[in-house]
DNA sequence: AGGAGCATACAAATCGTTTTGCAAATCGTT
DNA sequence: AACGATTTGCAAAACGATTTGTATGCTCCT
């Protein structure tokens, strides 16, 4: 492999100056700069990026941890977090936890661990109460920001929506449109959105006198699976007085629900309406199309990589920042 | 950040020993191995990959070009190669070409610049067709494993299936139930797939009495827009006598043209049947559930993988390989 | 006591860059 | 011819590991 003492010799020049075209060539002069460049191109030179991250200390690597990207909600978010960072020349690491359902330390721990030996520049970590390994993170005091309610008072950059405000707001929706048995189907309780969600959501309710039935709630997660078998749940329990509505807490879930509704010959909206949190880019092509409120990951990712980029240049020298978008709520077909 | 040094002096033992308890564990005796461990354990101690790899020149990185991410079908296939190399210690760069539609020399070039500077140990391209760049990518000349049907007869390993005898299958199933007007929606003509699987269904039909007519081939993108399209470009140009059935070249205008249907009222199957070529994990929740003739990206990563790893170690002698996977029809909802 | 065999130490080279301080060369200007 | 400014060269240190060759001690065996 062609190094960068070849094109200096080949250019007859010193390794120095070739190197200085590289990465500072306002202190060489232009026909330097192009003799050497001619010489790189001719020899098909490329720098070693490992060489040059030991001497520099600077990786160009952000790692992104995530569940599992097969959710769309996290493709979309791991998409763009890539193309964001990717226009400032940083390449990004997938870690997926593979935890769809519940606490997995040790996974969480094994990925930290090679995210240090890398040596990355940052990290982003989405959804980090699924790990349980918050300590271990902050231990690793590099830059870093997590995306998603943290579970306390974090020491670290964040990015959330604002579930209980985004839930409440849909529950006054489901409400206007004259529905007042609702079923809730909610996200794990050991994730702080979760709670908010679901307070959110059975506060608007009590609020227009329609206090939620505690047998209309179910506990679900996240995943299509669960939805479905929230449907199989309601005509178990509910057959004979079956909500007007379903509310579920991620379109994965709502998809699965759908799913259930029609494979039991529910119409929707007409039999029973349907409607969740959050959104993404594959929604556009469900049918019936979903009524939601939510936020593009890609926002998000945005936000998150902004608020990582300040921390790596050292930016910041104020505390902790926390940024909390709004979301928008979608009314499509199914509510 | 703590040096390799540092544990060495911590433990009162040589910077070699320290080494070998890492690399090397059998050269070391059980008792030394345990003292350093503890200490690794104590300080926290994480190898510096940067410098591992200078020094060894293996990076354990993977690089994966593919179109789109947020396609499903390269989720799954990035999923998988990910989750397969990351067993092994390897992680995996994923590159974004982001062509849904079209040849993209720029983009290609700009990443394989990056991979080679990156020294990763591999390379791993799925529909490389798209980026016209397979010229440029074999003068890399590093072990590279090409996904999906190649242009030529290129000196890559690669893994394909077979799209002529799964589109000869499905277009008799399609006969075998009644259907003689089936609209054809294919992918790009400049995939080379897209020749083949337009070959096998068309022979399909002409071999069992019904050709197809040129009216009912349209020539889509692979993207769900285009299935809505082609839609769209039925009711325009054949509202008065509609196919009994469509078949799609892949899963994503499969659901754009489920949409399509939904909007205009049309039921499926009744009204018409749909099918598609390929399949991924995302389908199991679509309504109404698709028939499908393809093969799991999982399946296609597990070999490519294999493949890339036998180059990598430097095992196979012999000259180029070619696997070719056979489909699985799946008979659901649709047709 | 002597040799084999093992575990460990030590020093040095190496991987391919960046960066620095100083020296040398070049140039245009006066 | 001399000046200052600009450009380039040179040599060396550094980043943090791996790896090699040689040396040293230690234990065990006969």
């Amino acid at each position: 492999m062609v190094r960068i003492q070849d094109v200096a010799k080949r250019a007859g020049v010193s390794l120095t100056t070739v190197s200085h075209v590289i990465n500072h060539r306002d202190r060489v002069s232009p026909a330097m700069v192009k003799r050497v460049e001619e010489v790189i191109e001719e020899l098909g030179y490329q720098p070693n990026l490992v060489a040059q991250s030991l001497r520099t200390g600077r990786t160009n690597l952000v790692a992104l941890m995530i569940p599992d990207i097969c959710n769309p909600y996290y493709t979309e978010l791991a998409r763009a977090v890539q193309s964001n960072l990717g226009e400032m020349g940083v390449d990004t690491l997938i870690y997926n936890t593979d935890v769809p359902g519940g606490h997995a330390q040790d996974i969480g721990l094994k990925y930290l661990r090679q995210i240090k030996r890398k040596r990355v520049d940052g990290l982003i970590v989405a959804d980090a109460a699924l790990y349980d390994i918050q300590a271990e993170l902050l231990a690793a005091k590099m830059p870093m920001v997590f995306i998603g309610k943290l579970p306390g008072n974090e020491t670290v950059d964040s990015v959330e929506t604002d579930s209980f405000d985004a839930a409440y707001r849909m529950g006054r929706y489901l409400l206007s449109k004259g529905h007042t048995r609702i079923a809730h189907v909610t996200g794990p309780s050991f994730f702080p959105m979760s709670k908010d969600r679901r307070e959110g959501f059975e506060k608007a309710l009590a609020d227009h006198g329609h206090p939620l039935e505690d047998g209309l709630r179910f506990e679900g997660s996240f995943l299509s699976p669960s939805g479905q078998q929230a449907v199989e749940w309601l005509l178990e329990n509910h057959r004979e007085k079956m909500p007007t509505a379903i509310f579920l807490a991620s379109p994965q879930m709502a998809i699965g629900a759908l799913a259930g509704l029609a494979d039991h010959g529910f119409s929707v909206p007409e039999d029973i309406a349907v409607a969740t949190y959050d959104t993404h880019n594959q929604l556009e092509f469900v049918r019936p199309r979903l009524t939601t409120i939510g936020i593009s990951p890609s926002e998000i990712a945005v936000e998150a990589v902004d608020l990582l980029n300040e921390r790596i240049a050292g930016e910041p020298a104020e505390g902790v920042r926390r940024i909390v978008l709004d979301m928008k709520m979608e009314i499509h077909q199914t509510a």
